[in-house]
RNA sequence: GUCGGUGUAGUUCAAUGGUAGAACGAGGGACUCAUAAGCCCUAGACAGUGGUCCGAUUCCACUCAUCGACACCA
């Protein structure tokens, strides 16, 4: 028998400088649909998150705090680990950057682009700002000066850094665009990337003196250096599936496909396709860019106390109902907005008045009228849906669901099935048993956005009974 | 500043070279299987100014608004 098909599927890694916020829930919960899907359709399927655990930023936060960085990583590790309970996440795989098998790997992969005479070292210019005791880099200077200390003159440090031969890929890079023009999804992002790359490619530094910044993976053979945190994270998306000593699960699952923050575009996008070809490995296969998401008109900001935590969410609303919301509610592709009213205004609509009331009313129906449950054929899940997503377009795969309840609520409403039973019964029950197998179909349908709710779905059709508790009972 | 995206009812979105559809929200109605849910009805919009065209919301130009990219913050 043949082996399944394989797909391979990563979130980015999320930096630990803070907690998990809505954002990241929404790219997590869009990569485990597509994992769920993927599943559904027979393929045999790698899941992975993590967490980015090194650099300047949790260094520093660890001793604002503190706490040791060992003990804040594992906190933060923890608690973002969590979100797979909360969510009901199927991710198989969850690394951490300060794990030894990954720095091992990191190690390794830079040996490998070492090898290809792609790092060498070269004199580093700092611009430090001596009012906040920090580097500054140039998109935070204004005129040239630090915001915040504007009467302070910067000073520059040099020092030796290590560096990649990014500007060498320059040409394989743009011919990987031209050649795949769904590498990077949507279209948009992809000319945002191609446009930099045309603009001239600079080599970027890949290391730290260790002296100032010791939290980070050692670089093979300098013991004074540590990897700066782009080249090390990266790695991860191989690693994890066996590179390099696991060559044959390495090769069953690479290329892989990559979710990511538009914030994330270049790093994937770019240079860590880059860093792919100086290792002399096969680039990724694709990389789908999301939106960020707002809060009434505004970046969510503590200052601002518009931030939602998913967690707070999941409290309230429950799992299937926040997965609900980060999949249809929230655009894959474009910036969205959310507040806690439109997410109460639609919990009530969609999944109280709509599914929830939907499942009650042909289920109860069901209960009373027929002797036993309906047959349930095989492969009732049509096109339209498939097709939606397959483009990963989770949005419009939702939204032919719920047309669906609609289609469903108004067939009750014009045949009165209810009516009927009492005039003329066994028409009654032919109306019914349909409306039981377009009701598990919605179920089937739902498995990769909803798993829970789809569960209970399907196992009530097939018992022929009511649920006891209501699905998704309204809100006040 | 350069490049690119977007601008349609209160809100979120859709469609189309021949004067716009839906969902939520709002107001009203008849029903009752259901979570006072569902169904039906009503009100409500093409950012602005020019141009091409018999005719533009749709194409073009400009203006305004908004979002993003223009490298070492991940």
């Amino acid at each position: 028998m043949a082996e399944k098909k394989s797909f391979y599927i990563t979130t980015t890694l999320p930096y630990v400088n803070s907690d998990p916020h809505i954002g990241f829930a929404a790219e997590i919960v869009h990569a485990d649909i597509l994992a769920r899907y993927a599943r559904l359709c027979g393929y045999e399927v790698f899941f992975n998150t993590g967490t980015d655990e090194h650099g300047i930023k949790v260094y520093r936060k660890a001793q604002e705090e503190g706490i040791s960085t060992q003990k804040y990583v594992d906190e933060k590790a923890t608690h973002f680990e969590s979100l797979k309970l909360s969510l009901n996440l199927s991710f198989n795989s969850f690394v951490r950057t300060t794990d030894p098998k990954h720095k091992k790997a990191a190690g390794g992969f830079w040996e490998a682009c070492a090898a290809n005479g792609d790092i060498y070292k070269k004199a580093y210019k700092i611009k430090y700002c001596v009012g906040c005791e920090l580097e500054k880099t140039e998109s935070e200077l204004i005129n040239g000066r630090c915001a915040i200390h504007p009467n302070l003159e910067l000073e520059i440090i040099e020092e030796e850094n290590y560096f990649f031969r990014f500007s060498k890929y320059q040409k394989a890079l743009l011919d990987l665009y031209e050649k795949n023009p769904e590498f990077v999804v949507p279209a948009t992002r992809l000319h945002e990337i191609k446009a930099f790359v045309e603009r001239g490619l600079e080599d970027f530094s890949i290391s730290r003196l260790k002296s100032k910044m010791p939290w980070g993976v050692d670089v093979p053979g300098d013991s004074e250096h540590v990897m700066y945190v782009w080249f090390d994270a990266l790695v991860n998306y191989i690693d994890v599936i066996g590179w390099p000593e696991d060559k044959k699960s390495f090769e069953k699952w690479w290329p892989g496909i990559q979710i990511a923050g538009k914030d994330n575009l270049r790093q994937q996008s770019a240079m860590w396709q880059a860093m792919l070809m100086s290792a002399k490995l096969p680039t990724s296969k694709q990389i789908i860019i999301r939106g960020f998401i707002n809060s009434g008109g505004q970046k969510m900001s503590k200052s601002l106390g518009n931030v939602i935590n998913p967690f707070d969410l999941v409290k309230e609303y429950g799992t299937d109902a926040v997965r609900y919301f980060l999949a249809r509610e929230v655009t894959p592709f474009e910036d969205s907005d959310v507040t806690l009213e439109r997410i109460k205004e639609a919990y009530n609509a969609n999944l109280a008045n709509g599914l929830g009331n939907l499942t009650s009313r042909i289920l109860k129906m069901a209960e009373t009228n027929l002797e036993k449950a309906v047959e349930i054929p095989e492969n009732t899940i049509p096109e339209v849906y498939k097709k939606a997503l397959e483009k990963y377009d989770i949005k419009t795969a939702a939204d032919y669901i719920w047309q669906e309840i609609a289609v469903l609520d108004s067939i009750i409403q014009e045949e009165e099935p209810f009516k009927l039973v009492k005039t003329n019964k066994a028409e009654a029950i032919i109306i019914i048993e349909d409306l039981c197998v377009r009701l598990y179909t919605i179920g089937r349908m739902l498995n990769p956005i909803l798993p829970e709710t789809s569960e209970k779905i399907k196992s009530a059709v097939k018992a022929n009974k009511m649920p006891e508790v209501s699905l998704f009972p309204r809100k006040e």
